[in-house]
DNA sequence: AATAATAACATGTATATACAAGTAATTAAT
DNA sequence: ATTAATTACTTGTATATACATGTTATTATT
């Protein structure tokens, strides 16, 4: 007796993109499964991940694959590696993640964080985008500026401006961004990712907006970031300036 | 006629220590010294790094070792990846780099960094730090117990309160710290390496004795940072609260 | 019973290989 | 001459394999 075994590749998609048809690359699929389950408390703080070998066969790849899986959490303070031991779960990371890549919407969790657009999405000339540069070709084109008050369980925490090269990003101005992550937005609609970036840090006071937005005195310190987002798509950049009301929350991050 | 060709396993050391027969994987060789040329600008920014088989060739390693080394430079931000297309030199990071994992020594070079003892490193109590809990060991162990101040281009900066716990560290409180990287002196004479950390970041008001080593007055806005550093040695951490004056400096990070 | 050696299993490092996919220059066709 | 197809070369993804090294429980020895 004769038997055909076909391997079929499969496809997994987000289910908040399925507009476009991507190819995720297996160890990403593994990763975005074991953060949702950390996330989830499939896997529980303090007790240790199944073995990079249970998790070769849970998953149906090799090692490499899930090593690479497991690096990414390793580097977001997911899990902790010890050599001959395992990988301990630490559970999600406390604190404000705006310092790792994803954007404040999805580090906090959506029920705790509103948006209220303060100066809605419009086309604007620039000649900078706060402290960095830009290309010839970006300063032709313009920019889409927006400014947004975020809070955090009802309280005002951050105050952002983002610019946005004005590239073919048609209906954009007009969409709503209230609740909504910007980044999800130019991902779902534009194909847009957002791979990384840089960002200055600095200790400021606010000055009389902030204190507006905040509702706090004069001389108040509030903590800025200024931010350059690198994208899928190149030479197109997204930028924002980040101020931060940390009287109650600090921002967190690993290194 | 035959040859006899006979591969020997090269160990590198580090010059720094010497002191400590370690072997040093190959990635990490490969990382260290492409580095090195970034920052000696034998590769100069905008050029584009030799391609991967190249560098497989000129090490005599494969290609996925060279890629864990590259994986290092991209997320520190000397290079920068382009599929198809190579890997582009960006440079040395510029700011100065204390969200890296590096410490605040050899990240902006120790040329433009002078340090001064404020309080000399000594035993003490201790029953939490800053931010962080203890566990009860280290409770019991108690600390050793540092203050500093750091200048760049001979102005105060940084100031910073360390606390290493009172583990078996010989000599440790009599050595000297001038213009030293502490880093650099747990890993040269304890083989004590910081391998990544948790941090968390807020704005403050300079209290007076920071007004009085900055130079600054009543109200300005710092930098605050609680760091918990984790090392090659399980269970140790090293902890400390950076303060940072960011009018003319910025923090500079990736992510 | 206490200790030392062993085995089983965990992560860490490294090789060798294959193909997919993006970029740019070359070549062939119009 | 311009355009389209080919190619050579780049990084991206994935497999299969091997051995090193650290941890823990088991087994054998004393």
């Amino acid at each position: 007796m004769i038997f055909f075994v076909t391997f079929v590749r499969c496809y997994f998609f987000s289910v908040m993109d399925m507009d476009k048809v991507s190819k995720i690359p297996t160890y990403r699929i593994v990763y975005e499964t074991i953060r949702k389950h950390i996330q989830e408390e499939v896997y529980k703080q303090g007790t240790l991940l199944p073995s990079e070998n249970d998790l070769c066969v849970l998953y149906r790849v090799t090692r490499p694959t899930i090593r690479k899986a497991l690096d990414s959490l390793v580097n977001e303070g997911y899990i902790k590696k010890h050599q001959g031991k395992g990988s301990i779960v630490m559970g999600a990371p406390k604190g404000i993640g705006i310092l790792s890549i994803t954007g404040t919407t999805s580090a906090i969790g959506q029920d705790f964080l509103k948006t209220k657009i303060v100066v809605k999405p419009e086309v604007r000339n620039w000649t900078n985008a706060f402290t960095f540069r830009l290309s010839d070709r970006e300063k032709e084109l313009g920019c889409i500026y927006m400014e947004r008050l975020r809070y955090v369980n009802s309280k005002p925490v951050f105050y952002d401006i983002t610019m946005i090269p004005n590239l073919n990003l048609p209906r954009f101005t007009s969409r709503s961004f209230e609740n909504k992550s910007l980044f999800d937005i130019l991902r779902k609609y534009y194909q847009i990712e957002i791979r990384g970036g840089e960002q200055q840090i600095m200790a400021r006071n606010a000055d009389k907006t902030l204190q507006k937005y905040f509702g706090v005195t004069k001389g108040h310190p509030v903590l800025q970031l200024n931010r350059r987002m690198e994208t899928n798509r190149v030479d197109f950049y997204v930028y924002s300036q980040v101020f931060c009301n940390t009287d109650e929350y600090v921002l967190y991050g690993r290194f």
